[in-house]
DNA sequence: TGTATAAAAGTAAAAATTACCTTTATATTT
DNA sequence: AAATATAAAGGTAATTTTTACTTTTATACA
């Protein structure tokens, strides 16, 4: 090592996760009780310490894998946080990221082990230190992404409906989209396919399910924002 | 200190910056020679180590302020690059920044004393470790920043004309905005004021000089991209 | 006085958005 | 068996925005 000379001895790397699904019609975050002093037993985002060997991407994997048991899962980075004291425990820089993953029975049981509960982002607690102002952050990263492409892959199930995928809109911009509307502009992004079947479970006359084309099948640029500037 | 059993002894924090400049119609990159090991006299850009009691804003802050003498130099957090094999100097976690500033005589002195210097982003040469990515981040949030906002402020003089805030858009993009179009768009944003001078270099018949608004005067919304998905 | 130049303003076609309305399919009720 | 109710699916016309141009303007210089 060639750095020596500048190493601090105060500072700690962990990364923090803020964790979205979708359920019942509704944008849902998952927090967990903390387990370490300070403020044990306060809600709190899902974080962890970036150990030596790994990188903030491996550790937020590592960490989100803990608790869902899952792997692969989809994470963007946010930002990173390093005022030194935003938290009392410690000098933590935390880097951000949130991730989203599907709602499901066994990722709950494990979920429920450790100590996390799904809330509907509307009713989320307080969170310790500045966990309130990363899930802010997060939601506003998450708007952007699904203003420039269309969004719902990770969130929604294999096949749904336009009004699934309408309804998720609904929730993240917290406002009403015209269903005639909706339908004809996701339609014209290209990036979806219709199945055979239909749902019958919300309309007599049936809803046709839809899926994502495979990443490989939809060309580079499906942007929803429509840019001035473009000549 | 409540952490103390998780500390790491290994992990180096970091900040880089990727310094834009805008002159002679050329959108341009401050790098400067790597005065320590490893690739001491390579091009890099421009960092520092982040201290024990400052946050990475500060710390970029602190490292603008040393080379070019410039206080509240307007930056943006890009993103933070944690992969431990980045830096074959040691784990070195890094908090990239892009900032933006006037390219001005005095600036320009400190930054050859400190073995900086501009090139233009299309002529720059080679830079070490993941510096090349880093940049390429930068300009990749510089492009969003710019189509959601109008942009121009931190990188131009205090007056300019519409030919001017159109060159740095081509110089951004990489593309030439049609001049009509471009001045019909970004008039109708609001968020310039016409001067009564003239500017005579260009043209025989002058074409009238422009400032920003004062940020107070803006209203809230002004982007420049037209979602789609408003209602 | 004419000419050349970029600035500024104008225009019309095309495309996209918006706010609706109509038709369709079908399970359930009468 | 026919009527009904419902959400899905498709359609439409007015409006707004974008795009690709053209025309007019002001003025220094030949």
């Amino acid at each position: 090592m060639i750095y020596d000379n500048y190493h601090s001895s105060k500072r700690f790397v962990a990364v923090d996760c803020v964790i979205f699904g979708y359920e019942h019609e509704q944008l849902k975050l998952l927090v967990f009780k903390r387990v370490i002093e300070p403020q044990q037993g306060s809600w709190s985002l899902v974080g962890g310490w970036v150990k030596d060997d790994e990188s903030a991407e491996a550790a937020a994997q590592r960490v989100l894998h803990s608790i869902t048991g899952l792997t692969n899962v989809y994470q963007e980075q946010v930002q990173t946080f390093s005022n030194p004291q935003r938290d009392p425990g410690g000098n933590v820089l935390t880097v951000e990221f949130y991730a989203l993953i599907k709602v499901e029975k066994h990722t709950n049981e494990l979920i429920h082990e450790y100590g996390a509960q799904w809330f509907p982002l509307s009713e989320r607690p307080t969170l310790i230190f500045d966990h309130d102002v990363l899930v802010d952050k997060a939601l506003e990263k998450l708007r952007i992404k699904a203003s420039y492409e269309l969004f719902g892959r990770q969130l929604l199930p294999e096949r749904f409906t336009l009004s699934n995928l309408r309804k998720l809109y609904n929730e993240i911009y917290q406002k009403e989209f015209d269903p005639g509307n909706f339908r004809k502009k996701v339609w014209s992004l290209k990036v979806l396919q219709q199945l055979d079947e239909k749902d019958k479970s919300e309309s007599r006359k049936g809803a046709y399910y839809f899926k994502f084309k495979d990443v490989d099948e939809i060309g580079a640029g499906t942007p929803i924002f429509n840019r001035s500037f473009d000549k």
